[in-house]
DNA sequence: AACAATTTTGCAAACGTTTGCAAAAAAACT
DNA sequence: AGTTTTTTTGCAAACGTTTGCAAAATTGTT
């Protein structure tokens, strides 16, 4: 087989753009890369020259040298939900502003040896990591010895050594509770998260809290215990509605697992909202689009990719920050899916 | 300030197995990197050492080497929304079975000059791109040039000289159509996606030929021109059911466009499916979430992903391959969004 | 046992940047 | 005009790989 594939593609590099501007590459590098002392003449021949050639930065070499990729990774469990995709809104929508790009890492495959991967991640060419991940533990650690700047969405670390933006789910949940009893209902029942993640638990005591603000005894028969995902959600109402004693309102971990109850609570004859309240959390796009339309406490999830970009920038540019906490306040928005106790 | 930040973290390097194990760095190279001969013993040896050590690859410096940089990128105008995230859901898990990351490039903010812009990307450390885009062309040339390997997802390329898959959107469309005259409608309504997007205009002239196979006039007046997002659909619907005469049915050209018409017809004191039937395409997760749940074409568009990734790897690892497009069934889902005739 | 053929290994030269250090040029003082 | 200071530039040495080529080791032939 002839196969005389040019192999070499030559691009066009900064030796190149040095040719055609007369300068050094050096001089090059600094127009290019940094704002060091070089004269504006200069910068402008350069960026001429540069613009005239086409040159585009080759990542892996300078990322090689020793600069930054200006590519931050997020590691993420999927694609594939609302959630996320807000949240990457955000962080895209930030990310752009300061040219950076993005590269996308998801968990539900390498399981297991997250810390190996871990560790292949820092060693790479990202700046900088979010994780919007539950069961961040050992790497974490890894992380801290390299000085890898990373920070955590939605997830706190019990050690308080990171980098954390979340929101009020303690009194998010609080609210969305207290609305519910004063909507008159009595029973309420919740769908938990995957208790692993700090949140869910957050929520949790929020719910309990409200609760016993207001006198309502906590009825542990309540608790169904689900995962932040829709199906488990629907188990878990289907079980809560099975109760001798039903609630007459769920309180949804999120936005999924309340779609998840919705269905189970459809499907045992009954209807939402006259006879059972459903609220949710997060407020995906979506809440507003299932019928009827769901009341829920919204998190500003691309507000809170847009913190988490610019804390972690803070530290990449700034090695050494100490760790910071950011909690974006939580709000109730009511929509159709609650209604006064029957 | 004493800033003295050790910017030397020093990380394993290949030349540190191969001291630990005692050959040359290029033998680890070799064992490391691919199949080349090396004896077996020797390369049991080297991956012993490299595993002990907590050996990482460094990204940068083999895409700089000339190795592939097992990164591939996706051009997708944004992650907030079903269509993407099941089509990525398909990418993401074809690639964990090839050891391959992901790199996700948005276009919504680069507007304008997206040439230079995808140079970039193809100069830079990706070995090849998915492109799920509308308005894709001058670049393509610039790939086609360069050998730089592409697939375009459900958009079809004028010139032929792409890789393509994409779906029976023509057929999707006759049958969605032709369902809903089967159910005696014999006004029906379209709204069209972007009509810069191939697809938009094969769902189109789907609907068209259908309404002409059954003895149905088209009727210019029943089109109404949406871009695949929710807000125009809705104003779209919003001018079909204000006609003097208006449809009994409507054809939204995908899922998102659909949620907007339902949204739209109801707002007009009508009810789904009694007054007036809705059908979707794409079959997205939230159509099944809707109420009514949302009757649709269903486009695979996981296994859209997965096959798309299989044409890439093709291209990498063979370049020069022909250009091949593959289409994929897509079936019609019956669910609750649409009635006989009213 | 000598030689040829084959398999396995090692050396050195890229790849395209960044950056410390020193040289050159320009500006600011005497 | 001669110094000193400051700003601007250039050289060279990394950074961690891959890979062509040649040397060394192994195997096969006679």
């Amino acid at each position: 087989m002839d196969a005389n594939t040019s192999r070499k593609n030559r691009h066009v590099t900064i030796v190149d753009v040095a040719r055609e501007s007369g300068v050094s590459y050096s001089t090059v590098s600094r127009v290019l890369s940094g704002f060091e002392f070089v004269k504006d003449e200069t910068r402008q021949r350069v960026l001429n020259a540069a613009q005239r050639l086409g040159y585009v930065v080759n990542i892996g070499a300078r990322s090689l040298a020793g600069g930054k990729s200006k590519i931050i990774g997020v590691l993420v469990p999927g694609l594939d939900n609302g959630y996320i995709g807000e949240i990457a809104r955000g962080i895209d929508e930030e990310l752009s502003r300061v040219n950076y790009d993005l590269m996308v890492y998801t968990t539900h495959r390498h399981q297991g040896k997250e810390l190996t991967y871990a560790r292949a991640i820092a060693n790479g060419l990202t700046d900088g990591l979010l994780l919007i991940v539950p069961l961040v533990r050992d790497y974490l650690q890894a992380f801290q010895e390299q000085q890898f700047p990373y920070v955590l969405i939605d997830q706190g670390d019990p050690t308080n050594r990171s980098h954390v933006v979340d929101s009020t789910n303690w009194q998010g949940a609080y609210e969305a509770t207290k609305y519910l009893i004063e909507l008159g209902h009595q029973r309420i029942g919740i769908i938990t998260g995957l208790m692993e993640i700090t949140s869910a638990g957050e929520r949790l005591e929020g719910y309990k809290s409200a609760l016993t603000d207001h006198n309502i005894a906590f009825d542990p028969d309540l608790v169904a215990i689900g995962d932040f995902w829709q199906p488990s959600a629907y188990q878990a109402a289907l079980d809560l509605m099975s109760l001798k004693n039903p609630p007459t309102a769920i309180f949804a971990s999120n936005d999924l697992s309340a779609f998840g109850a919705m269905e189970a609570v459809r499907e045992s004859g009954l209807r939402i909202p006259e006879d059972v309240s459903i609220i949710g959390f997060d407020d995906v796009p979506q809440a507003a689009l299932v019928h009827p339309k769901l009341t829920t406490v919204r998190q500003p999830l691309d507000q809170i990719g847009r913190v988490a970009v610019r804390m972690l920038l803070e530290q990449i540019d700034n090695p050494g920050h100490p760790p910071r906490r950011v909690t974006l306040a939580t709000r109730l928005v009511v929509r159709d899916s609650c209604a006064s106790r029957p």
